[in-house]
DNA sequence: AGACTCTGTGAAAACGTTTACTTGGCGCCG
DNA sequence: CGGCGCCAAGTAAACGTTTTCACAGAGTCT
C-alpha cells in the first residue's frame, strides 16, 4: 500500500541508491537528482519502512522498557523521565510489564529482540530462575532497582536502606518510641531493604514491629485497620510506600485514630498525592523520574561503546526526607511552586 | 552476535526453512528434524530477529499509541487500559507522545511507518495542518477524542458536552444561581465541548462566566485566586478538569473561603486524586482505561479486517456524575471498595 | 505394476532498505 | 593530446526471515 523506495526511485527517474543517499545525506548527490527525488518523495508521501531500514543498519532507534507495572504514580513518573531522556536523543519507547511474573518478563524479553537497540529494565523482583539467560545476548542493558546487578551490567539502585533508616531515626528522634512497619511484598528486593533500613534505624533497644503488605492501598488499610484496634497501638507508622500509607490513614481514620495526635504515619516514595492527603504525609522523596533520566543515558553511552560490554557498574540515587504533617512536624501550605519544583 | 536461524540450521544439519516450520508449526516435520531443531535452538538461544520478521510478514504484533503527553493519572489510566487489551492479544505498545506539537505529532507518525500494525492516536489539538496527510496510507487507525473523525476512521471520543452539561444542571438544581467555569487551553476539542456543555447546561436567564485555564494545576490556582478576590464571587465554580479544580480550592482555602460552605466546587475526569482531597471533589467520570480499551479492541478489528478500510464511525464513551462533598452534597467516606470498582 | 497423490524437505525468491563496488564521464596535469 | 584520478550514479549484495515452488520418496489405487 505505502510508497516503496522503488516507486520514489521510479518517479523521480534514478536508481534506489540515490534516492536513499538523498534522503540520508549519505553523500553528495547533484541537485538536479536531489530535487527530483524530493519531489517524488513527497508526491509519494514516502515513508521509509523501519523494518527495513533496522534488518540493514542493525538499529532501531527504540529502547524497550520492562516495568513491573505500567499503573499508578510511581511508574508514570518513571516512564516519563525516559520518555523525555529519550525524546531528546530522537529514541522511542517500547514499554512491556512483566506484572511481576518472570515467565511474562522473559517473553517479553524474547520478544525485543531485533525490535530495540537495548533494555532499560526494572525488575526488583527475587526468585525464579534468573533473567540473565532470557537477556539477548549482546543486548546493552540497564537494570533498575535489582537485587543482582553486578552479573549483567550497569544498574541503577534507589538508596532504599538510607531511607528507610533515615525515616525510623527521624521518627525516633521526634519522640515516638514505639514504630512500626508496614512492609512491602516478601520477593521485593526493594520492599527488604526499607525493612532492613527500618530495623537498622531502631534504637537498640527496641524490637521491630513488621506488618506484611503488599504495597497496595487495600493492604495498608488492613495494617491501619488491624493497628488500630490492636492492644498496644504503635506510636507511630512507617509504611513502605505512600500508597500503603495512605490506605493506612484512611483506616485509622475510620477508626477514630487522629493523625498524628495519636498516631505518627510516614510513607515512602513521595508521590504527588502525599501532598494531597490530610494530613500531608511525611515521606522519603525519590526522584523517580531523574533515575529514568540517567538509567536512559546510561543506556546510550553503552549502546553508542559496544566495547565496554563488560563493565558494570551500580549507581546509588540518592533520596531525601520530606517532612510534613502526618508526622507531627509543622503544617506545609499547598503552593503551585511546590508543585512546580517536585 | 545473536545467533540467526541459518546458524540454527548448521547446527540441526537441516535447511533454514525446516527451522522456520518448525518454529513456527506451520507445517508438519518429522519428529526428529522437529527435535533436532529444537534442540539447536534452544543450545544457541535463538531468537528470531524481529525485524526481519515484520519486513517478510508485514505484521509487527505492535501498535502505536501517540498521546498527547504520557504525565499524570489521566493519560497513565489510558495506558493501562490500552496496555491490558494489547497483553491480552500478544500486542506490544509502542508510545510516543506529541507535546501538543503538530510538527511533533507528524514525526512521530512517520517513523511509526514499519514499526507498527495499527495506530492508537489521541490529538485533541484544533488548527494547524490536518494529520490526515502525515499518516502512512493505508495504516489502520483509531482516533480518540479528536474534532475531525469522520474523515480518518474509527474514532472514540467522550461525552465531554454531556458531562459538562449535566455537571453544570446539577449545580444549578442544588440552589447554586451564579456558577463560574474554568476552561481548558482554546485549541483542546475537549475543553471547547466542556465550554459548550457548560453554557447549555445553565438556566436561560444566567449569564456564563467563563475564566481561561489550561488544564494545569496552577492554573486553576490562579483562576481561584481571582475569584475569590472578586467582588461578585459565583456561588459554585465548575473547572473543566480535576487538575485545575484541585489548584482552584487550595487557592480559596488559602483566601479563607470555605468549600462548599462559601463556594461550592466540581471538576472533571475524576482522577484517582479527586476522592482524596477535601473535601472530596465532585466529578464527572470518565472511565478512561476503558476507552482505551474499547479503543483498542476497535483496533483490533480495524486491522484484521483491512477491507473494511472506508468504513468511519464515532463511539461516544458514557460519563457519569460523581457526587461529592465539594459541591455540598453528603460526604463519602473512603473505602478500599471505592478504589476496587473504579 | 505403473501412474498418481501425498508428505516432508530443500532451494530460492521476496520483503525494503543500506552500502560496497563498479562504471562512465569529465577535468586536469603532464 | 592521452592517461589519471575524481565524482556522481547505478548495480548488486546483504540483512534474517517466511513462503512458494520444485522435488523426491513412499504409499495407494486402478
Amino acid at each position: 500500500m505505502a510508497a516503496t523506495i522503488k516507486d520514489v526511485a521510479r518517479r523521480a527517474r534514478v536508481s534506489i541508491a540515490s534516492v536513499s543517499r538523498t534522503l540520508n545525506n549519505s553523500s553528495s548527490v547533484t541537485p538536479d537528482v536531489r530535487e527530483r527525488v524530493l519531489r517524488a518523495a513527497s508526491r509519494l508521501h514516502y515513508t521509509p519502512h523501519a523494518a527495513a531500514r533496522s534488518l540493514i543498519s542493525r538499529c532501531t532507534h527504540t529502547i524497550g522498557l520492562l516495568l513491573p507495572d505500567i499503573h499508578g504514580e510511581y511508574f508514570s513518573e518513571l516512564i516519563r523521565g525516559v520518555d523525555r531522556a529519550a525524546r531528546t536523543r530522537g529514541l522511542h519507547l517500547l514499554v512491556s510489564c512483566t506484572h511481576g511474573n518472570n515467565a511474562e518478563a522473559a517473553e517479553a524479553l524474547r520478544s525485543m529482540n531485533g525490535r530495540v537497540d537495548g533494555l532499560l529494565m526494572m525488575s526488583p523482583y527475587i526468585g525464579g530462575e534468573s533473567l540473565e539467560d532470557a537477556l539477548p545476548s549482546g543486548l546493552p542493558t540497564v537494570l533498575m532497582n535489582t537485587h543482582e546487578p553486578a552479573r549483567i551490567g550497569v544498574a541503577f539502585v534507589v538508596d532504599d536502606f538510607g531511607g528507610a533508616h533515615a525515616m525510623t531515626t527521624h521518627l525516633a528522634a521526634a519522640g515516638y518510641q514505639d514504630i512500626a512497619h508496614i512492609r512491602g511484598p516478601a520477593n521485593d528486593f526493594q520492599a527488604l531493604e526499607r525493612v532492613r533500613g527500618y530495623r537498622a534505624g531502631l534504637a537498640a533497644d527496641r524490637v521491630p514491629r513488621v506488618i506484611d503488605g503488599d504495597f497496595t492501598e487495600e493492604s495498608g488499610y488492613l495494617a491501619g485497620r488491624a493497628l488500630a484496634a490492636s492492644d498496644t497501638p504503635p506510636q507511630a507508622v512507617f509504611a513502605a510506600n505512600d500508597t500503603m500509607a495512605i490506605g493506612c490513614l484512611f483506616a485509622l481514620r475510620e477508626a477514630g485514630v487522629r493523625v498524628p495526635h495519636d498516631i505518627a504515619l510516614a510513607g515512602f516514595d513521595d508521590i504527588p498525592l502525599a501532598r494531597f492527603v490530610s494530613p500531608p504525609l511525611t515521606t522519603v522523596r525519590v526522584d523517580i523520574a531523574a533515575m529514568g533520566r540517567r538509567a536512559l543515558e546510561s543506556l546510550v553511552v553503552s549502546i553508542a561503546a559496544p566495547n565496554a560490554a563488560g563493565r558494570s557498574s551500580i549507581e546509588t540515587v540518592p533520596v531525601e526526607l520530606v517532612v510534613r504533617a502526618s508526622c507531627g512536624a509543622g503544617s506545609q501550605r499547598h503552593t503551585p511552586r511546590e508543585k512546580a519544583c517536585a
